[in-house]
DNA sequence: TCTTAGTGCTTGCAAAATGCAAGCAAATAT
DNA sequence: ATATTTGCTTGCATTTTGCAAGCACTAAGA
């Protein structure tokens, strides 16, 4: 087993939900993993490398394992290409957006060189419609990913 | 100008609201100390290293002065007592409601062994009624603090 | 006034996590 | 048969974290 999963292993902290949360998700790129697959389409590991915050490819793999292993993602081969995997959420990853959603208004809230996209503008005016709407979709693509 | 404090003044990664707040509370501690102040009325930097998660000393202080320089934060003597300081949250901190309550409503969803304690499930039932009287009650602290 | 305790740190050092570059193996594509 | 794509692993240097000890300032007690 991987050194760096052997954290997983251990006790957890303390017993309160936001410090479990944290050790599960509480470091600079988890989120943007999930962000990713949420609100970018993303689904495979040379998708994610590709993005702009660079993320280092044993990072990545070591992320993508836990997050597998924590149930908050599904790797399946996929359908017509064997050497390619597809990563989706599960309903407990899905059950994040709102986390996301949170964090990413404050941010554009407060720092002034994240310009509001369209997403940004919509959640400023109508966040729950946004959470919702969304929700619904990936619960959709959640099922969906579950049946193959 | 401490090490630590470095990356502070450099580049972010994107101009992803996401990112770039994770670059400010994205790791295992910030949040925590948030917490601490919001949720459970603590104020000092021995209450914080009193709570069970067992942050370190350098680590707190560490993180104590990125929250302050982030302006999420404040320092203020202690009007009774000048060995003590206070810490208290700015409306900046305030806003970080919302994202502590959906992480602490997402662990106490999926950590069986989070027992979901009055806070909990009130939220579980009607989490816009409590963030809205949090975000009240936080707004008039936040005040009163600005007022010494 | 000397001592003791409380408060909020800093420092030094070991351990762990991160970042970077290179390599590699299986599956496709040419 | 060869090259390319895809998804990693490995080795090593750098950075961050964790732990124990120490320290400066204030306040209170003998």
């Amino acid at each position: 087993m991987q050194v760096l999963l052997k954290k997983y292993m251990e006790k957890n902290r303390s017993d309160c939900p936001i410090s479990c949360s944290l050790e599960v998700f509480g470091d600079k790129w988890s989120l943007l993993i999930i962000r990713d697959i949420m609100l970018r389409g993303k689904v495979s590991y040379s998708e994610f490398l590709e993005s702009e915050e660079k993320i280092a490819t044993n990072i990545l793999a070591n992320r993508l394992s836990v997050l597998e292993a924590e149930q908050i993602l599904k790797k399946q081969v996929s359908p017509h290409n064997k050497s390619k995997y597809c990563y989706s959420l599960t309903p407990k990853g899905v059950d994040l957006l709102p986390i996301v959603i949170e964090i990413m208004d404050w941010g554009a809230k407060y720092h002034v060189q994240c310009p509001r996209r369209e997403l940004g503008k919509r959640i400023k005016k109508e966040k729950a419609a946004v959470i919702s709407e969304y929700l619904d979709k990936l619960h959709r693509d959640a099922r969906h990913a579950s049946k193959q």
